[in-house]
DNA sequence: TGAAAATATGAACAGTGTTCATTATATTTG
DNA sequence: CAAATATAATGAACACTGTTCATATTTTCA
């Protein structure tokens, strides 16, 4: 049995060549620019040879995907450990910005890609991480909401209400929009409209 | 000179109808199913005709955001004519999430595609639209800080936490990333979010 | 060693945007 | 009117894309 496992491990170690070299060339040449052609050629065999690893593109994407929430993950991780609950969310916000702005193409994957519904368990299992994750959110919110004494904002509203702020924030630094309210500096404004967001709802 | 004159309109008219098949592969296929080769056949002439009238593909799509833009400004005519500041901006916000949810295809085409860097001088006009619709939202929101007395608020950065707002819930809606919130019903979701949004933000 | 199973690939299909030499049409001039 | 010229249209090609499948190569096992 020892062969077969080695079998095994060989077959596995394949497909995480093609995830790194997929990776590597969504760093390199963004979304736009990783095909399985360029990924056969990275890994020196021939594209057919992708299908015996990975049923479609998407299912490349999806892997790269998970990897994506996995950096993104890192980059809130600090902030998760606060204790008020105004301040975590401040961080998780600006981790968010941080992250969509310096992994534009990890973010671009991850949010602005349709997504496979082809893959529904797999999508199932990526939805338990973001829902996990809107579930922090929200309960973050629950207890901001409590100890501020906000009136009448429900929790789970209240924490669409912020995703969808950084969300449009980073989209629209993204897609070269904002320039139509500041030429210059999208990070410095990015972060100048969070602060004065998070005054202006936990205030 | 009545000649020349016919020509230019014929000239004129083709480039119209290029245009207008366009449009309707945009509304019958969506951004991704828009090419080329589908509007040359559509208008029964060779791909290779298309590019004795328009540039390049981003040419075709920059004349068609032009479009998008003007029918969304229809969306927000009637809010515009509201007096009450709030109110002006709520109606905003309504009609910015009706055009996103009603005119998928549009809003995908004119937010959320590449902006085509190389037509610059037509990006400048549309950055004066896009600016002047801004500006207007910012001054709406002057007349929102001053009447409700909030102090230390930026007009312009108001607006922007307004626009990644909305635009947020819109391109979370759109991505399908909304259900992680609720299963169903995306548009009651969006309403309900900005309703809340705006008691938050204008309380 | 030879049959069977696993693995890899070349070639093709149907698309994409784009270019350019060639052909067809219309206009102007001799 | 015919010939020369200017305008308009196109077929074919290039370099790509994702994907499939019959064929070929390699490995495993009796």
């Amino acid at each position: 049995m020892g062969l077969a496992e080695r079998k095994e491990r060989d077959k596995a170690e394949l497909k995480d060549t093609i995830l790194e070299a997929a990776k590597s060339i969504l760093l390199k040449h963004g979304i736009k620019g990783l095909s399985i052609r360029k990924i056969a050629n990275n890994v020196e065999y021939s594209p057919a040879t992708i299908y015996l690893y990975f049923k479609d593109k998407d299912e490349i994407m999806h892997e790269l995907m998970e990897m994506g929430f996995k950096l993104m993950n890192s980059y809130m991780s600090e902030s998760i450990s606060e204790l008020d609950p105004v301040k975590r969310i401040n961080g998780i916000g600006k981790a968010y910005i941080k992250f969509g702005l310096e992994k534009k193409d990890w973010y671009d994957l991850m949010f602005n890609s349709e997504k496979p519904m082809k893959h529904i368990e797999k999508c199932l299992e990526e939805w338990d991480e973001g829902m996990a994750m809107f579930a922090l959110l929200a309960a973050t919110c629950k207890q901001a909401i409590d100890k501020l004494g906000l009136q009448g904002v429900n929790e789970r509203i209240l924490a669409l209400h912020l995703w969808s702020c950084v969300h449009g924030l980073v989209n629209l630094a993204q897609t070269e929009r904002l320039e139509i309210v500041e030429q210059n500096n999208a990070k410095e404004l990015l972060e100048k409209t969070l602060d004065s967001m998070m005054k202006t709802i936990f205030r």
